[in-house]
RNA sequence: GGCGGAGUAGCUCAGUUGGUUAGAGCGCGCGGUUCAUACCCGCGUAGUCGGGGGUUCGAAUCCCUCCUCCGCUACCA
């Protein structure tokens, strides 16, 4: 039997599922289902990456532990993978003691191994001027400023020697075109690539809420790093061989475009290459949802999907049950856009697909066939008889078709295939007119072609359900096979395969048609009443109070060699160390008149490496691209003072 | 700044290695039908294939150039 693994990225616990992750997870979910359909044993794994500061500061800021937090966190994906119809196989988390065990292992046979280093984060220190200096800033082996002697610096971490595979990862890449999906997104990691790789830096100092590295407490594990890990921890990589071999190497991984470059197409098989182990077949990098004004739909706009309440809200305008409604925005995400570019989501696109699609080609198809069924053939279906199978080569040319598109994921072209099979259908119907046959007592005739649009609805029902899972099985039903005991399998995607004497069983209409003018209506009419307190582009005070900004007197200003727009400060704060700070204002600004300038900084900016160079904060200047004038206070005070 | 992608009917997009009147779906218009969820079936509508130049017997398809949008990357923190 063929073995399928396939992966979705584990998310992180910081972000509640939304649309994005949901994309993601449901693609993975078609083509595990569709293997499954073809008999094949299969692995779909998804999970939660759940170490990082910035976990253990959200729970603080609920007062809650760390792993209360990610627990809750985990349990919201869980919850949000059973009502999306997502048939996971493992759900792992970065916090199972199995995963954090493998991955120290792997950390030690990679330092074994010399894969990992210790290094010095920065390498040489001038002390008179504090700066940190890369190799190739030196000029003669001392400082470029003041041309005295530098020091190496001993602040150690631990490095992985991407460098030094860079030459087989553009190997690899070029000898297997399939490896990274699509091709656009293959040339932008070569071209990555060859512009040279720098070893990546998988430690931090050390945290209470991250994978120590082993026989260092000072140190951490890098969340990346440990995250990586976890498609080899999710098939018992190192202990437990026979799972291991059984599943690796993965023939798909699937991903947003956001974390293929750096990670998934360098780090990760970077890894793989130094463990000596096989590298996955196939990472598809898939795009975004945008809003339909071509917003990025992002927490900070406010303006994030929770798929769930989507279909609620599908199921409420239509009168579908949420199952349906869930299959139907299943059924959109996957057919608006080609998978692999971005799409943009709205709910009028939503209505649209679902009428057009699903209650006029799909469900009308159905709801007509059935009532024949039942008129004609007293609801039992017939022989086959010598004039059946009228449909057999459009079933053969589609089932081939969508067979191609679901191992490319090209998902909405292989939905194009199944829709042209219901538009044959639909007008095999129209051009025999059973109805018409029943007037002329032809009952031969009449049950072979009812025989056959039914058996060609009970094909439809099958290549749906990678995509439609609940709507495949109501399909199911209502043709009166989930009664009969029939199951369900891909090779009985053919012509002449239904069994006849089954009773149908016709129920209410899978999708009911919806009323998009009006539905349109209601809903801007809903969101008049609960008035979205922003425009999008607003903050709040207490946004606004999270940017710390305060007074600062640049103290030094030294050009930096070798970069022609960036100015090094060292600026006075009024705090206990002056702070360095990077500006992008060489080009307008000497570095002597700005000595004793009163600038306004930005205090609390995450630390950023700028051209080799440590920058604390940021210097406010006004002009939206190149900077134009120098934000100051108009008189003298105090270093360190608060601006608001 | 560097690299890459894209600009095709009102909308969303297909268009393989250049070859006869440029396609699909949705929308819109007309007709048919009545088994069905005002559905389904048929017919039709429209595009100087981003602008300009070139190669060719012939280009949406190849080359040059310009414009616009997007992605990645970089000395924008």
């Amino acid at each position: 039997m063929k073995n399928f693994y396939i992966t979705t990225p584990i998310y992180y616990v910081n972000d509640r599922p939304h649309i994005g992750h949901s994309y993601t997870t449901i693609a993975a979910d078609v083509h595990a289902r569709y293997h499954r359909l073809r008999g094949e044993s299969v692995l779909l794994c998804t999970g939660t990456d759940e170490h990082g500061q910035k976990v253990a500061l959200s729970a603080e800021a609920q007062g809650i532990q760390p792993q209360e937090f990610v627990d809750e966190v985990a349990g919201s994906f869980q919850q949000m993978w059973q009502r999306l119809h997502i048939d996971y196989d493992r759900f792992i988390r970065t916090t199972d003691p199995a995963h954090m065990a493998t991955v120290q292992h792997v950390f030690s046979q990679l330092r074994e191994s010399d894969d990992i280093y210790l290094g010095e984060y920065e390498g040489w220190y001038c002390v008179p001027c504090e700066t940190y200096l890369t190799e190739a800033e030196l000029t003669d082996g001392c400082c470029p400023e003041c041309e005295r002697q530098v020091e190496q610096v001993t602040e150690q971490a631990y490095f992985f020697r991407t460098s030094a595979y860079a030459d087989r990862l553009i190997e690899h890449i070029e000898s297997h075109p399939q490896f990274i999906q699509p091709k656009s997104r293959r040339n932008e990691v070569l071209s990555f690539i060859k512009e040279g790789l720098r070893d990546a830096c998988v430690s931090r100092n050390r945290m209470e809420w991250d994978i120590p590295v082993p026989d260092d407490e000072s140190q951490s594990i890098y969340v990346w790093f440990d995250a990586l890990i976890n498609y080899l921890s999710q098939v018992g990589y190192p202990d437990e061989l026979d799972e291991f071999d059984k599943w690796w190497p993965p023939q798909i991984q699937l991903l947003g475009k956001d974390i293929l470059t750096r990670f998934h197409a360098t780090l990760w098989p970077a890894m793989l290459m130094a463990l000596d182990l096989p590298i996955p077949e196939m990472l598809f990098a898939h795009g975004w949802w945008i809003t339909d004004t071509g917003d990025k739909i992002s927490k900070s706009k406010g303006n994030v999907l929770d798929p769930y309440e989507v279909s609620q809200e599908l199921a409420e305008i239509s009168g579908a049950t949420t199952a349906v409604a869930v299959d139907s925005l299943r059924y959109f995400l996957l057919r608006e856009v080609t998978f692999g570019l971005d799409g943009s989501f709205s709910r009028q696109a939503l209505l649209s697909r679902f009428n057009a699609d699903l209650a006029n080609d799909l469900g009308n198809l159905l709801n007509r066939t059935l009532p024949l069924a039942e008129r004609y053939l007293n609801g039992v279906i017939p022989e086959p008889g010598p004039g059946a199978g009228e449909l057999r080569d459009e079933i053969e040319r589609i089932r081939t078709q969508v067979e191609q598109e679901i191992t490319q994921s090209n998902f909405s072209v292989a939905l194009m295939g199944i829709w042209e099979l219901l538009a044959s259908a639909n007008k095999f119907l129209d051009t025999r007119a059973p109805w018409t046959l029943h007037k002329e007592s032809k009952q031969v005739e009449l049950e072979a072609v009812l025989y056959d649009v039914l058996d060609c609805i009970r094909v439809v029902a099958i290549m749906i359900g990678p995509f439609m899972p609940k709507v495949s099985d109501e399909m199911w039903q209502q043709l009166g096979l989930q009664s009969a005991g029939i199951e369900k399998s891909w090779d009985d995607c053919c012509a002449l395969e239904l069994p006849s004497g089954i009773t149908v069983a016709p129920g209410r209409p899978i999708f009911p048609r919806v009323d998009i003018k009006r539905a349109m209506d209601r809903l801007r009419a809903d969101s008049k009443e609960q008035p979205e307190p922003a425009a999008a582009d607003m903050i709040s005070i207490d946004e606004f109070e999270k940017v710390e900004l305060c007074v600062g007197t640049i103290v030094e200003a030294h050009r930096i060699p070798g970069a022609d727009k960036l100015l090094r400060l060292v600026v006075d704060m009024g705090e206990a160390d002056t702070r360095q700070i990077v500006a992008g204002i060489a080009q307008q600004f000497n570095p002597r008149e700005l000595l004793e300038v009163q600038v306004v900084v930005v205090a609390n900016l995450e630390l950023a490496t700028i051209h080799g160079v440590e920058s604390h904060g940021m210097i406010l200047a006004a002009g939206a691209n190149e900077p134009e004038a120098l934000v100051i206070t108009d008189s003298k005070c105090p270093p360190g003072t608060i601006i608001r």
